[in-house]
DNA sequence: GGTTGGTTTAACCATTTGGTTAATGCAAAA
DNA sequence: TTTTGCATTAACCAAATGGTTAAACCAACC
């Protein structure tokens, strides 16, 4: 039993509660399962979070704040426009790669529970729309609103994650083609937004 | 007892199974409920239609017809690119503002119960592809992989009705203040997709 | 060694849930 | 009018589910 190996009880629920409800959504997740995945009695479930809504909500507030943009430091730093834009959409889907339940997790999660939401922190949207403006006025890009750039950027790196069961489908790819074209779509989703906003005359 | 007014159990159950498994999804939807809904006995449930999966593929795989674009009249027809953008981005806008919980329902079904999707029929895939392999080669537009102008279209129009609570959440939207967003959209994702993939030097 | 107080467990509980059944309703055929 | 066969219902059932409880465990402290 080594020292620094121990892993606290309440550690090891919300790995396993992080599992199931990410992989079955709150009411397809089961106490007896968070608990046999995290090999202690189903007690200590309530013991340590109270009820499966609590820990739900533990779980689902942590893992918005994955979700939301860190968009605050990149926006406040001097780089260009062209820069932001290309390391926001690469940490994004790198980020979706990574935890590919995590969209669909929390969009189901927001429109059946939504009282979830209001436990969370806001995301700077002013600070968005203030630094787009200034991109704007400097005739960096043209004008956009930043609601419709943000929702087509997020849009672009999401959606492939959300749709991946239909994709696979309807153009008959295997799994391994599949991370393929997420990789591609870095550069893609880069390029086409990139030509969508730019000026023309240059 | 109007002739033409009556409405079959069968229709009745259709209709109320559409209704609960759209709002709940399967795991939350409540056999019960449905039947309330549609005002007639629990056990005409299994009557009808088996089993609570059995129902649930009746509903998904008709659902699933209204969500995968009709595409394939407007390829085959002889106008231009634009127009079939236009058309395309409008009929899916207004689709999806008329049937807001369509695309979560869908999504989450084919994540959690993949089964239901070998039931049914194929997207036309390849017919885009030559379509969109034409357009390029006519020098209509840029070179793009079909698959992701698709995901790229697709995902703008369905992506701001997936995320709405989160959308109003960070942007403080009122109800109808999205409604107009979303009508919006049908331009500025048309502009967007065109500005993206147009021929530069023109 | 004994006490204390947080931790853990097995057993239990009330309710919900999908599903079944046996009896009844009822309209059309005979 | 009686029979037939689908349609419908109330009552029921077994399993699953979130949650509770009382007892046991166990390390730290006296």
């Amino acid at each position: 039993m080594e020292i620094e190996e121990h892993i606290s009880t309440e550690e090891r629920i919300i790995k396993a509660a992080e599992k199931i409800f990410l992989r079955e959504g709150y009411a397809g997740a089961r106490m007896q399962e968070i608990a046999n995945e995290a090999k202690i009695n189903k007690a200590m479930l309530h013991y340590y979070f109270g009820s499966k809504k609590e820990l739900m909500e533990k779980i689902f507030s942590a893992k918005f704040k994955e979700f939301i943009p860190k968009v605050t430091e990149a926006l406040q730093s001097e780089t260009t426009f062209e820069n932001v834009l290309r390391v926001y959409i690469d940490t994004y889907i790198d980020m979706l790669m990574r935890n590919p339940y995590l969209p669909l997790f929390l969009i189901d999660t927001m429109h059946r529970n939504p009282e979830f939401l209001s436990f969370t922190q806001n995301f700077p949207g002013k600070l968005f729309a203030a630094w787009l403006q200034k991109q704007v006025d400097l005739k960096k890009i043209r004008p956009i609103k930043p609601h419709h750039l943000l929702l087509n950027m997020i849009g672009l790196c999401v959606f492939p994650i959300l749709a991946k069961p239909m994709f696979q489908k309807v153009f008959q790819i295997e799994e391994t083609d599949y991370q393929q074209i997420l990789t591609e779509r870095k550069e893609m989703v880069y390029d086409f937004v990139m030509r969508a906003i730019k000026i023309d005359d240059e």
